[in-house]
DNA sequence: AATAGTATTATGTCCATACATAAAAAACTG
DNA sequence: CAGTTTTTTATGTATGGACATAATACTATT
């Protein structure tokens, strides 16, 4: 009964799951609990609840004090998607990183920028547009709008060799922020900075950090035709 | 100097996310020990432990055994998505969902599909087509092959009520999958299915899950114009 | 000086124990 | 019986101590 060998977390876990996985314990029953499991794994407490925790953040348990923990019904797969600056990205796919400047202006942006960053509508702010390429073909374009009056260095630069996606990461700071997917057609514009026809279909990045109350910045990121953003699950 | 107060693994990790923030630890900085930090927090290094290997698991910081602990030079940002039932998706934004299976037939699939599979070419395997609505627009297209020598109850199924994205989920474990995201052009086809005009930018979602060495089943999920995933950072 | 072996060190983990806390269940009260 | 308080219970976390492990730094050997 006393099995021997479940003398780490990592193993507690693997027998865990494979007891999910068997069916053993099936999607919403409710397992034993953490006393119970450490004297049948013969191990500490301590080390089932780390073996669990880990499980439950990662989706295929649920835990609450007193109710105990039970198999997650709707196993909510958890996606976890590394966003890294873009020349990492091309270059961790051994393709040669490649950037341009397009435009760099101090101008007032249009509502729809200055209203989700909450700044004042008459407020200018440094706009960025650049070229991301991958082995000399375009790969990704750059929008962005930075705000001045947090990143306050970002005025001295010019973006033209460094990229902001790779500039900002660095100096300047957030706290939080919002990331959303989605697919857009390409206008006339887009299409002719990318290369690629009109109305393609484009994979749209768009991310909005925040230092504390105040956005730092907003940038979309287009990429091109054919482009996949892949994880495990 | 001995600050009293960091009696939790939480406000231990918000005092170091405020340093690196303050830039007094700035990215690639190495910073204090385990049982330095613990001194001066006045904790024990099992809590100082627990706020900084969250932190790396975040992708804040960067830890090597004997080598200590540095601010990520890179933060890379880690974007976690919940992917759920459809079902759950559409209601839990308070809209009403419907369903509706569009085709089902046991079929050999294009090559395509058995060789991501790795099934046998000749091999047939299920074929299910089906619409998700939300408020009675449709939603998101689903275009699915199982295979059921994994899923041997899946042929029971009519998949007429239940949708495959939900039934699967309940019914058949996986080990491990693959996941990518990607904007495709509308085909005539798909493009009626979702009552939208042909070529329109779409978010595609496709998804490889495995059982061990088997696929389980390969999913496309195609959602209309407009279409946002999003998550915080 | 290149190489192989050794010491050192910071993180990684386990343990027993203790107490905290959320939430369900039971007991109590009007 | 509805509403409130108390008890119980399973998870959550802190602690000090111990040993494991990976990786660097050092040292001896050729």
């Amino acid at each position: 009964m006393n099995n021997p060998s479940f003398r780490n977390w990592q193993s507690v876990q693997e027998e865990v799951l494979r007891r999910i996985h068997a069916r053993v314990w099936k999607p919403g029953d409710l397992i034993p609990n953490e006393v119970d499991l450490a004297l049948e794994f013969g191990c500490a407490r301590t080390t089932v609840n780390r073996a669990l925790r880990s499980l439950a953040e990662s989706g295929l348990l649920d835990r609450r004090r007193k109710a105990g923990t039970r198999v997650a019904a709707q196993p909510v797969a958890k996606a976890t998607l590394d966003i890294t600056v873009i020349r990492m990205e091309v270059e961790g796919r051994g393709q040669k990183y490649g950037y341009q400047r397009i435009e760099r202006r101090e101008a007032v942006p249009p509502l729809a920028i200055s209203g989700s960053m909450k700044t004042h509508a008459t407020r200018s702010l440094l706009h960025v547009r650049a070229l991301h390429m991958a082995d000399d073909t375009p790969y990704a374009f750059e929008d962005r709008w930075i705000n001045p009056e947090v990143v306050r260095d970002g005025l001295a630069e010019s973006y033209e060799t460094v990229s902001a996606n790779e500039w900002l990461l660095k100096h300047a700071p957030y706290t939080h922020g919002e990331i959303a997917f989605s697919a857009i057609s390409a206008t006339s514009e887009e299409a002719k900075v990318l290369s690629c026809h009109q109305n393609s279909a484009l994979f749209a990045i768009d991310r909005l950090t925040w230092d504390g109350a105040s956005a730092v910045t907003k940038v979309r990121l287009l990429f091109g035709p054919g482009h996949q953003l892949r994880t495990n699950l």
